[in-house]
DNA sequence: TCATTTTTTGACCAATTGGTCAACTATTTG
DNA sequence: CAAATAGTTGACCAATTGGTCAAAAAATGA
């Protein structure tokens, strides 16, 4: 993922499982876990379907392998967060990389919602063992930043899973927002209206002035 | 639904109807569209296979006659909203409909969160036919109370998707929320404490004074 | 070059699926 | 009570599914 892509064993095989991967994130989006199917992945991967078992030993794994791509996609999605920082400018930063992110990446955001609707089958473990720790420690430096007066109290984890909220049902519900908005897809002025408009509203909801209009990214 | 269940022509049309719709938005929910079988809502239902067709002549319209369902219990839980009313006790009424719904109505939330995120392949008229009504009549008010002064300028249809995905979050996401939060289940306590962050946050977010808290529902 | 490893592929299988049907039973109605 | 209607059910398909396999083709390395 990170190396040149001339001559080189492996090579064939790294491309084959990115175009796998690709296909299957589509399928299992569209169809949910057990409605895809190998052969419709494998026809959108444009391979033939042994192939794709060649490579992924089978549909559980293959389904795996998909969601381990998304949680690495979000674990490189967010910059560290410090008691020291100013807490409007961090949660300033926390909503527009969580906008940037899931306009940039729909269909993982949309792959993961699934998985978390239908309870979680495959992902249990991650929620209890990684994300909790994620969570807790910036509820953690939320808490602080209470305590040392610089932030109107409220609760931290409602607060966190507002900004998740409001930010990935752009995403998720990305097929009702384009229907209710009556346009076709997202422009690039949409990313920046929702971060801004998300960030202004959800600071100010927690009593704090934002930062001041700065085009990102 | 709302007549008696005595002894009357269709009482055993109207219970097997009932308890198969219960027991395909379940199945529905956790295995998706094409992963519920026509066996296993059988199954939950306690009723052979060959009656589930018996009472849906096939698949295509359980799902549809489940999704109807959805459908009236959303048109149901709505006041109507008018441009006299105060915006502040208007939007606040809103948010507090929209939790009590989440929280008493969980897997119909989540099994329209999984037809929206497939890409609305049964839902996309609905969309585009009823609830842009419902939604452009709310824009409609909204900007109304910004011509007026009583209300900071928004963006009405951002602040009307932001309510819906901060609320419905708590069902969708009902696992995440509840392994993140070290719950086995949500409490009544948690019902108001959701309603009252939200409420206070959005509205204050909005440049709006929550009402007083008082105990509702 | 040529032996070795990696990749490709169509044919094939057992299991599961949505759906049908005819026979049977229970309920309602005149 | 008897005819008609409504509901129940197991057995049965044809189609689709995840997965296997062995043989051929390509890529690699000495």
């Amino acid at each position: 993922m990170s190396e040149a892509l001339r001559y080189k064993p492996g090579r064939i095989r790294d491309e084959n499982q990115q175009s796998i991967l690709a296909a299957a994130e589509q399928e299992f989006v569209r169809q949910g876990y057990r409605g895809a199917t190998m052969q419709g992945i494998a026809d959108r991967a444009g391979l033939p379907k042994a192939n794709v078992h060649y490579y992924f030993k089978n549909k559980a794994n293959l389904y795996r392998s998909v969601l381990d791509r998304i949680v690495t996609l979000w674990n490189a999605a967010f910059s560290e967060i410090s008691a020291d920082d100013d807490p409007a400018i961090a949660l300033d930063r926390f909503v527009r990389e969580k906008v940037r992110l899931s306009f940039a990446q729909p269909r993982a955001s949309k792959l993961f919602a699934m998985e978390i609707i239908s309870g979680a089958p495959h992902l249990g473990d991650y929620l209890r063992d990684e994300l909790r720790g994620w969570v807790d420690a910036r509820v953690a430096v939320i808490d602080t930043w209470i305590a040392q007066g610089r932030l109107t109290p409220c609760e931290p984890r409602r607060l966190i899973y507002l900004i998740w909220s409001a930010t990935q049902h752009y995403a998720d519900f990305e097929t009702q927002v384009l229907a209710l908005d009556d346009k076709i897809e997202y422009s690039a002025q949409d990313v920046n209206d929702v971060a801004e408009f998300l960030s202004r509203t959800i600071l100010t909801g927690c009593g704090l002035t934002p930062p001041a209009d700065r085009a990102h990214g």
